[in-house]
This record gives structure tokens, C-alpha cells and sequence, in this order.
DNA sequence: GACAGAACTGGGTTT
DNA sequence: CAGTTCTGTC
């Protein structure tokens, strides 16, 4: 191949990274300052400096990330850019742990549970010990236990932590010590691992056994990772020792684009990356060349206000651009017509595609207005992300039984399929398998394979049979034949096909046809040249691991303009941006207000969602939007105050039309109560209109507000709220740990509100 | 045990 | 509202 002169390509920071030879290097890449491209560059060029591509290891943040990486790099070096280990955590580290897990216990054909797994089996548990699933949630118990597990804490240390100890007694759930136990072990039972415990178990593998650690030490003589803002504790150790010997850690990330906290992902792990090395190299790349000026300079005067960050001068020398639009909507439904129209009216007048576009928003569920407004105006969209191809239930009672055969100690698979196709197994039979083989320390598989020793009847025989057929599919692993030889075997057999084809509504068509294109794709992946390894075990270890950006258009037609969530977008650029749902409430977004901690990484959020816009950005919010069947008020976020007004410009409020039929959309909630002497119609208008402004809501911070404890709250004590101000509760709710409590405010125009007291942070006024 | 309809209950981002 | 769980009936 031909010399590529590449180098000359990239501007003097960029080329200094590319080209930093060996030791510890940190790259602060700006918003759309070239550092797919630097990352790439810098590959190549260690293989050209005669570093065999297998000893180079690279951690992308999706696994289509490392793909496209890995392409780039192969038209720069050629073919041997395959060896090279790439992909993301969670995968590279399954497949170190599908070689060596045998050291901590498990098989090489271990399970991983996605979150519905993990739920359904922490319900289970809840169950079994006897405690109430409304105290103790079983999402919110997993959400302690990962964030345990990512920070390296087992259920031993934690409990042993008063801390935790004393956190979970406050949130009246002390039992969360012995359900963390209790996980891990029908985890373990169940030769499974969740998401967290590939990066856990990695890190205990890596402590416990140095002659592992030695050898993947010595074999990645370069470590780089990218996104490193994003990483967590556990993340951060893994790739500290594996690059301890070598030291030659190349990390790229942004301080300013750090939005995973939720999940474990600590900035402090890039603030204070230089206090671990103290020789390191760090190279700012600062050239936006995404984006206009506008959009770089709004998105600057964002994350200014921001007091946590690396120093960076990040700007562009693009073309001035347009001024940032803002829209305001009568509601969620207009907001929708208002994008759709626009998109139209853009598309056409500037001869653009519908990739061009994308509409960015916080949560999945306002996906739903965007949809039918695009869809009226005939534009093609897709949605990334929200409900997954592999979260159907068609799709996942498949898996299931391939996981079951793989797997028979899988628990949780085993749950979804023993009465599936009916077999007349009910749940006091499941549940009688499950407890007996968990108080005889036993696998399901071992009580379920010689049922007749632990129960008898008229089911025993159904099981017997059911174990039969599960040994007739495992002889065909043993036989070596490939995933979609099984798949497709275990998939007419089982009666799962034959249900489904029996079944001739829309829906049941539509899962025959979903059942159908997952066998296309074990059959594409068979297929794939680049997979070494094609068996059934090999594919369900990269299922559960796709991200929802991996996954592909449903079919060939790719101009399709993107809907997704802010988080989506990370890495991904479009001409034309719409972010939306701009209020208060939803971005940023009521949780983290309620929580009060500052609104850094909500800020952070819209920062990311600013800097994805090449040429045009368009900000929009609803003046009223239904929520839960209710059509609630919203005021406009915060962060479109924060941009300094010199970019923006803002669109005239256009009034929608009541007496069309697409009025029906915005009418206010049935629940609301119809004046004396209007009509139903009459109500829907005088709802619509921002009849009565709403008091003047102070966003300034509220300095020290310190909330008092309101688990004594009644009638007639006198509160403070940071953003309501003074109030009297009226009324108190109690259902349970559902407590409400009515405050009527002194402000006026502040009215009566019902807040849950879970959420709402209130002064008692003495 | 299966199913239909009633009652209830979410409250966010994802590997 | 939408999705899930509960309850009553066959």
C-alpha cells in the first residue's frame, strides 16, 4: 500500500499525539476536534513504528465505534489492523474472562444477565426472603448493588461498611447487606455474570491471579482508551494495571462531555489522571472543526458556568453560521408538528437528507409526538434506541432456550421457558424447583434433569420431557455444528415457530416475522469472515453486550432522519440539530433537581447535545405536555437562559388551530374539572392559553437550602420550598411509603400543589 | 392453570 | 397514558 502522507493531514497538537512515541499520554480532545481521527492516526502509526497490531489494546465506548476504528485503520496499515484488540469494555473483558474465568469458578459458557435478568432475579429473591417488593425496589436495590460493585466493593466490605450500613437503615432498608449476598451467589449458582460483574470479576481475576495479570501485562505493550471521562472506578483499574509494566496508557476523553455519572462513571478518574502519573504527556486539541462559530461559542458560554473542568479554549474557524432558533410550543403534540414542519420546510429549501437531521431529546418517552408529526409529512425516521429489538418477548424466549442450552445452570432463562410453549408448569412449580434446588445447593438443571427423585406427579413427567428436549439440542453443541444450525433447529422444535405461525393477528405476524430476522442475524454472523469463532456460545456473549447504537437499520433504506436521546448521540455529529424538550422538569431533568446536587452533568448533557450540530442548531419547548395521562404546565428550561442571547433568535409562538381534529391531541386531562358554564371545547382553550402567568420562578441557586426531615409532616405545619417559597400544608396523603402532602403558597399565582414527599425538598419553618 | 378485566403504579439517561 | 399485577371466573 501505498506510503499515506497523513501526517501532514492533521494540525501540530494532533500531530504531537499521533506521534508521542512511548510512556503515559493524555489527549483533552474538545468537541469535534478531530479525536476519532487522532485515535486512529496514532494506531496506525505505533504499527508502522513496528508494534505488532496484537499487542495494542483499544477500548471504545460501543462496539460500531471500534468497528469503524478498525476499518479507518486498515485502509491507512492494511489487513493487519484484525488482530488489533478493540471494542468496549464490557466486551474485551467477556472475552478475557471467557478464557480465564475458570480460575474464579465460572465456565467459559457463562451467562450474561441484562438488566431484565437481573431484575426478575432480584425480585425473585426479594420474594424468597420474605420482604416486601414495594419497600424494597428491586431496581433501586440493583442500582446500590452496582454501584457497589463499580466501585470495587463486594458484599462482604459492604457489610461490613457502617456507612452503607447506616445509608440503607436511613432508606429503611436494612436488608440490602443480605440481598447484595444473596445476588452474588445465585449469580454465581447460575454460571452468570451482569454487566457489572465482567468488570468486577476482571478486577478480582486480575488481583487474585498475577500470572493472568502478567500475561496480558506483557501482552498489551499499548493500552488506550477513549471516552476516559466516562470510565469508572473499576474501568480506571483495569486499565491502570494492564498498563502498569508498559506504562504506555494513551487515554482520550473530555472532562466537559462527561454524562455517565449515574452509572459509575467518575470525572474524577480525568481531572485527577496526572496526580497518577506524574511524567505524563498531555496534548489539548482545541480546533473545533464540526461546527460554525455560533453553535461552538453558544456551546462555550453553556459549560463556562460549570466550576469542575479541565482548562480549554475550545473554537472554531468554520464559517460564522446561522443564529440558534428557538421554538416555543403550545404542547408537546405542537412541538412535534412545529419540528416535523421545519425539517420539511429545511429539507426542501436546502436540498438536504434526511440524515441530516437529527432530534435530540432527554427520555425516551418524548419520542412518541415526534413520530407522528413525521410521519404525517411522510419524512422517514429511525429511533435509536428506546425498546430494543432484543428486549421483545418473542425475541427474548428464544434466546432463552438458547441460553438454556448453552447454559443449563441459567436460572433465569430456565424461568422464561419451562412453561413455554404451555406445557401446563405453573408458577408454584417453578417456584417449587428453584427453592429446592437453592436449600439442596443444587443447580435448577440438576434438580430439573432427575425430577422424579424430588417430586412426583403429573408435572414430574411434563419436566422429564421438557429435560429430554434440552439434551437433544446439547447434543448438537457437542457435535460442534454452528449457531444458526441450532438456533434454527431449537426454534422449530421447541413449539416456539409453530405458536407464533398459528398465530395470524398483526402482532403474532410480526413476531413470527421478528423470530425470523434473529435467525437472519445468527445466520449473518455465522457468515462473518471476521468472527473466529461461530458457535452458539460465541453469539450470545455478543448479543447481550450490543449497544443500542450497534444495532442496524431494520432495512436498506438509510435516509432516515434520527430520533434519540441526548445520551445516544455521544460521538455522532448531524447538519441539522433539534434538541428539545427544553423545560424545566425535563432537562434539566426533575430527578436531579429534586436531588439538588449541582446541574453539572445536566449542563454537560446539553453541552454534548449542543456541539453534535454541524451547521444548524434549533432549540424547542412546550408550554404544557402530558404526563402520565395528564396535560401539566412547563416553564422553558433554565439552560436556554444560560446561552448568551447574542446567538439566539427566537421564533414567534405560533397558534395552533383548536377546532381541527389535531386539537384533540393538546385537550387537557379528562380528570380536570369543567368549569361551571363552559363546555368540554371551551375548557380545552382556556387550558391551552398560559392563562394565568405563572409567578416568577427565581433560578438563581437557593445557597444553603437545607430540606428538613418530613416524616412527621401534617396539616398545618408551616414550610418553605426553594423554588415556591412560603406555605401551609392543607392536606396530607399517606398510602403506604407514598407520601403526598398539599401545600397551599403564600406567593401569588403559586395556587395549591400535591408534591410526593420522596421527591419534594422542604424547609419546616419553625 | 388460563384468561379477561379491574386496579394499580410508574417519576431517567445505559454497558 | 401505558404497562404491570391482581382478582375473579371458568
Amino acid at each position: 500500500m501505498a506510503k499515506d502522507n497523513y501526517l501532514e493531514k492533521l494540525n501540530p497538537p494532533q500531530r504531537e499525539a499521533v506521534t508521542h512515541p512511548e510512556g503515559p499520554l493524555m489527549i483533552i480532545a474538545g468537541a469535534g476536534s478531530g479525536k476519532t481521527r487522532v485515535l486512529t492516526y496514532r494506531i496506525a502509526w505505533l504499527i508502522e513504528q513496528g508494534v505488532d497490531p496484537f499487542n495494542i489494546l483499544s477500548l471504545t465506548f460501543t462496539n460500531k465505534a471500534a468497528g469503524e476504528m478498525r476499518q479507518r485503520i486498515e485502509a491507512v496499515i492494511g489487513n493487519d489492523a484484525k488482530n488489533l484488540w478493540m471494542g468496549t469494555f464490557h466486551s474485551v473483558f467477556a472475552k478475557i474472562l471467557r478464557f480465564e474465568g475458570k480460575r474464579l469458578g465460572y465456565t467459559s459458557d457463562f451467562t450474561i444477565y441484562d438488566t431484565d435478568d437481573s431484575r426478575s432475579l432480584m425480585r425473585t429473591i426479594i420474594k424468597e426472603l420474605g420482604l416486601d417488593d414495594k419497600t424494597y425496589k428491586p431496581n433501586y436495590v440493583l442500582n446500590r448493588i452496582s454501584s457497589a460493585k463499580n466501585a470495587l466493593v463486594s458484599w462482604e466490605a459492604y457489610a461490613n461498611n457502617p456507612v452503607y450500613m447506616e445509608d440503607d437503615k436511613a432508606a429503611r432498608m436494612p436488608e440490602i447487606g443480605r440481598l447484595y449476598k444473596m445476588y452474588v451467589l445465585r449469580c454465581f449458582q447460575a454460571n452468570a455474570m451482569d454487566f457489572d460483574d465482567l468488570l468486577y470479576n476482571t478486577n478480582v481475576l486480575f488481583r487474585d491471579h498475577l500470572d493472568v495479570l502478567n500475561k496480558y501485562q506483557h501482552k498489551f505493550k499499548h493500552v488506550m482508551v477513549d471516552e476516559f471521562q466516562d470510565t469508572n472506578v473499576s474501568q480506571y483499574l483495569i486499565t491502570r494495571k494492564l498498563s502498569s509494566v508498559h506504562q504506555n496508557i494513551c487515554i482520550v476523553g473530555d472532562d466537559a462531555q462527561s454524562i455517565y455519572a449515574f452509572r459509575g462513571a467518575n470525572i474524577q478518574n480525568i481531572l485527577n489522571f496526572k496526580a497518577d502519573y506524574p511524567d505524563l504527556k498531555v496534548v489539548k486539541l482545541e480546533q473545533n472543526y464540526r461546527s460554525t462559530q455560533t453553535i461552538v461559542n453558544a456551546a462555550n458560554s453553556v459549560i463556562a458556568r460549570n466550576k469542575e473542568q479541565l482548562e480549554k479554549n475550545v473554537f472554531s474557524e468554520n464559517e460564522e453560521g446561522s443564529k440558534i432558533d428557538v421554538i416555543k410550543a403550545a404542547s408537546d403534540n405542537e412541538e412535534g408538528r412545529l419540528i416535523a414542519t421545519n425539517i420539511f420546510e429545511e429539507k426542501n429549501n436546502n436540498s438536504l437528507k434526511n440524515t441530516d437531521f437529527a432530534i435530540l431529546y432527554r427520555t425516551n418517552a418524548q419520542s412518541r409526538a415526534f413520530e407522528e408529526a413525521l410521519r404525517k409529512l411522510n419524512i422517514k425516521y429511525r429511533i435509536v434506541g428506546g425498546l430494543s429489538f432484543y428486549q421483545r418477548k418473542e425475541i427474548k424466549d428464544l434466546l432463552a432456550y438458547l441460553r438454556f442450552t448453552i447454559n443449563q445452570n441459567d436460572e433465569e432463562a430456565f424461568k422464561r421457558i419451562i412453561n413455554l410453549p404451555k406445557r401446563g408448569i405453573g408458577d408454584t412449580t417453578v417456584a417449587k424447583i428453584v427453592v429446592t434446588a437453592a436449600e439442596n445447593g443444587k443447580s435448577v438443571w440438576e434438580v430439573v434433569s432427575n425430577i422424579n427423585q424430588y417430586i412426583a406427579g403429573r408435572a414430574a413427567q411434563t419436566i422429564d420431557d421438557f429435560a429430554t428436549l434440552i439434551k437433544s439440542y446439547g447434543l448438537l453443541i457437542e457435535e460442534g455444528k454452528d449457531a444458526h444450525t441450532v438456533a434454527s433447529y431449537i426454534a422449530k422444535t421447541s413449539g416456539l415457530l409453530k405458536e407464533l405461525y398459528d398465530d395470524k393477528t398483526v402482532e403474532g405476524l410480526a413476531r413470527y416475522e421478528n423470530i425470523q430476522e434473529l435467525l437472519n442475524s445468527i445466520k449473518q454472523f455465522v457468515d462473518n469472515p471476521e468472527n473466529e469463532e461461530v458457535t452458539l456460545s460465541a453469539f450470545l456473549q455478543t448479543v447481550t453486550l450490543m449497544t443500542t447504537a450497534d444495532q442496524e437499520d431494520e432495512d436498506g433504506d438509510h435516509d432516515r432522519v434520527t430520533l434519540m436521546t441526548i445520551h445516544g448521540a455521544k460521538g455522532l455529529e448531524f447538519k441539522y440539530v433539534y434538541i428539545v424538550g427544553l423545560e424545566e422538569n425535563l432537562f434539566p431533568s426533575q430527578m436531579m433537581l429534586s436531588k439538588r446536587s449541582d446541574l453539572e452533568e445536566e449542563r454537560r448533557l446539553f453541552y454534548v447535545a449542543i456541539t453534535r450540530a454541524e451547521k444548524k442548531l434549533t432549540l424547542s419547548y412546550a408550554e404544557s405536555r402530558y404526563n402520565y395521562g395528564r396535560l401539566n404546565y412547563c416553564e422553558p428550561s433554565r439552560f436556554l437562559e444560560e446561552i448568551d442571547p447574542k446567538y439566539l433568535q427566537i421564533s414567534r409562538s405560533r397558534v395552533i388551530s383548536y377546532g381541527n381534529s389535531d386539537a384533540r391531541n393538546d385537550r387537557p386531562a379528562t380528570s380536570s374539572p369543567v368549569p361551571a358554564g363552559f363546555t368540554k371545547k371551551e375548557t380545552l382553550i382556556s387550558n391551552l392559553r398560559p392563562v394565568q402567568k405563572a409567578a416568577p420562578v427565581n433560578h438563581t441557586p437557593t445557597g444553603d437550602f437545607v430540606a428538613s426531615d418530613t416524616s412527621n409532616l401534617k396539616a398545618g405545619d408551616k414550610v418553605e420550598h426553594p423554588k415556591f417559597g412560603y406555605g401551609t400544608v392543607t392536606k396530607m396523603d399517606i398510602n403506604g411509603n407514598d407520601r403526598k402532602a398539599t401545600i397551599k403558597f403564600d406567593a401569588q399565582g403559586q395556587g395549591e400543589k400535591t408534591l410526593l414527599l420522596s421527591f419534594a425538598k422542604l424547609r419546616i419553618v419553625e
